[in-house]
DNA sequence: CGCTACTGTGACGTTTGCGTGACATCCCCG
DNA sequence: CGGGGATGTCACGCAAACGTCACAGTAGCG
């Protein structure tokens, strides 16, 4: 889960270090020295995560925190304080002022990407999880199983992806590009025609039940989940 | 009785007393700082247990607990009122809602682990304390012992509670976040992966007893005990 | 009836996720 | 303080899953 982050710290050397531990990370960092230009960058980019220096010339970080509440931005990016001491005001302060975390200097680089994947995982937004049931073919996403008049069927990550997208926009016929936003998702770079693949692949699983009928091409358009 | 604890309380301070407290008591504490991440993590982590702030930012306490009763949630998942007056009007209104019992801040920890036990145990006698057995396999959270078909099998404390998570959530799906968040409390930062290695110290403990099969792995989602 | 554009299908090389053993560290208890 | 179990992390290898291609098959149209 690589994540855009972007690092307000006005000492270069910490700045360097904790930007090149980042990006071992897998992260795409942003480096802000003052409040101001991170002010810039927030706008522009909207990162995915702040990581914000307790301590910032001209503007404090807590003041800066303040600000981005009053914004309106903290309750979309979350925030992690860095502080030089661990004392529990600052540390109260911190999360008063609607920081997400705080962590103290010196930290190591494996706490602070373990903090920063546990602020982000709860902010990750997560799909329906209802049961889906269409002509005897069910999908529960629940219990990641899908049975064909009761008997089981096997499919893999992405077929599971795709027949459980067909199953909640049945009938409705869907572009190889729609299908590839909604069930790849729209940062990867695929073929068009992987889709057709993909297609196949569901209808061979979705044959000994005779469901891979539902599974209909529209010659020109795309495909479709047919209700009967 | 360990039990999944949720607390929803914006205030910080408040929210680490309490957090520590109920860590003290044995219990996992997960923590929303407002209503929208709380939705998010009881529909991931479907907590034992609810403690409710009475006022909340944008949405009040009692707000939420009515939505919560409108999905359905309060049916299994009790809820504690944590209100600032103990004026009886709020109690009645807050009962009326749905919530299970309410508590006046400020509150002895005595008292909140007292009502806590008494509404788990009053709610859900089933839940925590009780027998598990599925296929064979038997756990016994007051013995603290395993058995796979009568046989003694050996399992150490993450291990065992690892089962037990699984046993009372059978069939479903749990990704390794969900994982770490209930078996190991949501405060440690630990790698993914360690589930895998858990999962595997697992299995090979339930290996003589055939009982390693009822482990699944669900590639790309996580893993899940099967009933059969 | 034949041409063309589009889709189905099998095969193949590559990537990714998971299982597994080994190792370092921590913590508890003697 | 030292020894052993429990735990977290790492590195390696394998197998499932994936994306792409080539070619066969089919539908639609003049």
């Amino acid at each position: 889960m690589p994540a855009t982050v972007l690092v307000v710290e006005d000492e270069p050397a910490i700045q360097e270090l904790i930007a090149f531990n980042l990006r071992q990370a897998g992260h795409i960092v942003l480096a802000a020295p003052s409040a101001e230009s991170a002010q810039h960058l927030i706008k522009e980019t909207l990162p995915d995560l702040i990581l914000l220096d307790w301590m910032l010339p001209g503007m404090s970080g807590i003041d800066f925190a303040k600000k981005l509440k009053n914004d309106g931005y903290t309750k979309a990016i979350p925030v992690i304080m860095l502080t030089a001491r661990g004392e529990e005001q600052d540390k109260v302060k911190g999360l008063e002022t609607g920081a997400d975390d705080y962590v103290t200097k010196p930290f190591s680089p494996r706490e602070l990407n373990a903090r920063i994947k546990a602020v982000l995982r709860r902010r990750a937004p997560q799909m329906t999880d209802e049961m889906v049931d269409v002509a005897g073919l069910a999908l529960d996403p629940v219990t990641h199983r899908v049975t064909g008049n009761g008997a089981p069927v096997e499919l893999g990550p992405t077929e599971f992806r795709l027949l459980h997208f067909l199953m909640t926009h049945p009938e409705r016929v869907h572009s190889r590009t729609q299908l590839l936003d909604h069930v790849w998702g729209n940062q990867v770079f695929v073929e068009e025609r992987t889709v057709d693949v993909h297609i196949r692949r569901l209808r061979r699983a979705l044959e000994p039940t005779r469901h891979d009928a539902l599974v209909q091409t529209v010659r020109g358009a795309g495909y479709r989940l047919s209700q009967r």
